[in-house]
DNA sequence: TTTATGTTTTTTGTCAACAATAAATCATAA
DNA sequence: TTATGATTTATTGTTGACAAAAAACATAAA
């Protein structure tokens, strides 16, 4: 029997987060501003605990920062030195992962990876740019998870969405997918020096 | 007038999670263990709200791990390569700090620094291993945060707790505070390239 | 015995009320 | 007018009760 592929049971902490980590991406969310955990909970028709316990997961995450008594609020974007090292970190990460990845991918999983192309691609079609931002994000954490697991992402999301406040890359359709699809063909062909060079020229 | 220097100020929150983290590193709490909210309450003498915090604060760390309507346990060790992968952060980290603390300490600082190497050698000296771990962090924190704040001691935090699960180094007394005192040394001369060295050789 | 199903117990998730703290407002005096 | 201090308001921290989910247990059929 055919039963259809289950979407992800998400909790309503996550979903709530995806929610936020969104708006911040999006710049709904500009960085200092105060969330203020009434009009959150309003917002989303929760109590304050499950706000609450959003707020001390994205500021782990480093997108809030909060003082005691005090609330929280969007980060501000990094000091530069602080950002190069932060890519350095997360360059040294993602090439791990494509290093642990030669001759692991199976076919359905390389599957999986052109659908999160196209979705990327599709995304820039319709000039959805958080969309494509959540995309991106999505196509490195697929290799991350598949390497490393749990544990891995957990070290690697804090540099993706830290050094997301900083900028919005302005890339071309074309350039960004193909970037994506450098990466995949190398695997696909084990070639793990193209594809190390290739995420390394991606994450920038 | 002299005032009393002020001990810092600790929200309940963090008090608590020191001694967790504490219990964590000391193996009175051994990996995999099942950390009960309600009995944690009770043992703090708070309700399940403040304790629910903290287990979310150190499930980010890496320290535990939770899954939805189960419950959080402490985290087991990592696998090798991610062990590899995560001193090879650390260091680019530590070393980052040092770089960018050249010429940057005031004569105050180094004072500290040496307060805190004479805490380590107390340490060793009443056979107390584990505040012997909780000062080694210390002063590698407070190398951290005068080098990027604590914007930067976030990055850096989950990788020592992590790898502090691993394993317990077993070092002499000597050996331990010599490494460090190495390192000082070698700010204090502004010898940028032996201080690294020596903090390359210490973080292991 | 093993498996499957239903029931009870335990544990986690959510909520709304209350307490403690910080921010804002206002009043007063130099 | 500007500081300073008291008072009010708004916001965060904490709590205990309740809802929902998982785990443990018991029972019955193959």
């Amino acid at each position: 029997m055919n039963v259809r592929k289950p979407n992800k049971i998400l909790s309503v902490k996550d979903q709530i987060a995806d929610q936020i980590r969104s708006d911040i991406i999006s710049g709904d969310l500009a960085p200092n501003t105060k969330l203020n955990e009434k009009e959150m909970a309003e917002r989303f028709g929760v109590s304050r605990g499950p706000i609450r316990d959003v707020i001390l997961q994205l500021s782990k995450e480093g997108l809030l920062i909060s003082k005691n008594n005090c609330g929280a609020s969007v980060n501000s974007i990094l000091e530069p030195k602080l950002q190069k090292l932060m890519i350095k970190l997360r360059r040294d990460i993602e090439v791990y992962a494509i290093e642990q990845l030669k001759d692991k991918l199976t076919e359905k999983e390389f599957t999986e990876l052109d659908a999160l192309l196209a979705a990327l691609q599709s995304a820039f079609d319709t000039e959805d740019y958080t969309e494509v931002t959540k995309t991106d994000i999505a196509f490195h954490r697929y290799l991350i998870n598949k390497a490393g697991g749990d544990e891995l992402v957990n070290l690697w999301y804090p540099y993706v969405m830290r050094m997301r406040l900083n900028y919005k890359r302005i890339t071309s359709s074309t350039e960004c997918v193909a970037e994506h699809k450098l990466i995949i063909d190398a695997l696909r062909r084990s070639d793990i020096s193209s594809a190390s060079k290739a995420i390394r020229a991606n994450v920038r």
